[in-house]
DNA sequence: GATAAAAACTGATTTAAATCATAAAAAATT
DNA sequence: AATTTTTTATGATTTAAATCAGTTTTTATC
């Protein structure tokens, strides 16, 4: 990875949730028996910043938004798809609530993993905390990342990196039904809507890109 | 901690680093054979983005940026005073090379820890694991609330919050000698040097701040 | 299928903040 | 102490991007 590259940066790459091989047949029985699975429609909310986080998600299938709450706009953090841990940086001593709200763009499926099951797994397996501590610093490269493009590159650069990085690490194809809004898009990009129907018609106009209702090609 | 409250991000809380306390006398042992301490001066590089980390940086003395190189201009990510651990994020499988740059802004005392003894450290004790697991989300936590105010807040806003962060976190006082240039300042809170210039004279003029040289009273 | 509501789009206008140009002051170097 | 270099400062100009105002299209709801 070049690290002086700042792209691709909308979401981490696939975390191979590995995590859980770390844990023994005891301790994955407790995460049987301490943890219950929701399904959430389109659209709803799993988790609103600043509730108490009495769980760690783990997203097992659909596509979520990961965003900081803001008056009048909100800032997307990442999108994040199946097989991903959501909450990490919730489970700090001293701080019990939710740094960010996550809701879906499609139907998702998670499991919620009691967090004080979860804190004691951390402190009794070294192993499994060591993979949690991969995964959060991925998290961390990424939201360095993310911040970079966001402070220093203008319009163009963060729409382009944004597309590039949904098509490769969300959709992993060239061509892809975005269920993201104009709207989502400009809060991920940390610009108003306007400005991204602008540039998405630039970039059509300059064949760069190919829209036809909410399919993308790029 | 209000969580919707996107304040005092320049810097993160005094983290206690008892994550050493966890340690058992061999692993106590272990650090000290595999450690260096060094001295640095003012000005002086301590690490490169991209290059190979070798090594855990714990800060025993001294201020110090940790910043993303930029061209033509860098971006500040946190100032950070003595006590605290540096270069974590560097220590995440399929990655062993800074994520940032790293400078001291007055002399400074460091212990250089053999990034491999760390590792092994995480794997076998699952306290000490833990507590760096609570760093590094206290981390993320300071590095989203940046986030926000890089992207939601216009100038003004910004650098109130850097001068009351700095007054709060690093100096623990309402006067201060400032050791970073305006176009720090800059780098900080994403804005051009004039941009910094101008808006600390308006502060000055509307009686916010009182500037002599580098000292500073808000 | 009609109506309401939300999202997408377009052009005109405003504004925040960068850039440019240049000077003064402070710090570092000889 | 004289110099060069760096930092701070100030005003004029430009520019990127937001805001505003309005229309069209799509989606959801009755």
């Amino acid at each position: 990875m070049n690290t002086n590259n700042y792209e691709n940066t909308c979401s981490n790459f696939v975390q191979t949730t590995s995590c859980f091989d770390q844990l023994t047949e005891l301790e994955e029985d407790m995460v049987e028996k301490n943890q219950v699975s929701v399904v959430y429609k389109k659209g709803e909310t799993i988790c609103k910043q600043g509730s108490f986080a009495s769980h760690i998600i783990f997203l097992e299938e659909g596509l979520v938004k990961i965003y900081l709450e803001g008056n009048p706009r909100n800032l997307i953090l990442t999108i994040t798809s199946s097989n991903h841990l959501v909450g990490l940086p919730s489970i700090y001593e001293g701080n019990n609530t939710f740094l960010y709200s996550v809701s879906t763009y499609v139907d998702s499926k998670v499991r919620l993993i009691d967090v004080n099951v979860f804190k004691q797994l951390i402190r009794q397996n070294a192993n499994f905390a060591s993979k949690i501590i991969n995964i959060l610093n991925e998290n961390t490269a990424q939201a360095y990342g993310r911040f970079f493009c966001l402070t220093r590159k203008q319009l163009h650069g963060r729409m382009a990196d944004i597309l590039l990085c949904l098509s490769d690490r969300i959709f992993k194809s060239r061509e892809f039904n975005l269920p993201l809004s104009r709207n989502d898009l400009g809060e991920l990009t940390s610009m108003s809507t306007e400005s991204v129907i602008r540039i998405m018609k630039e970039f059509k106009d300059d064949n760069l890109i190919k829209v036809s209702g909410k399919s993308i090609e790029i």
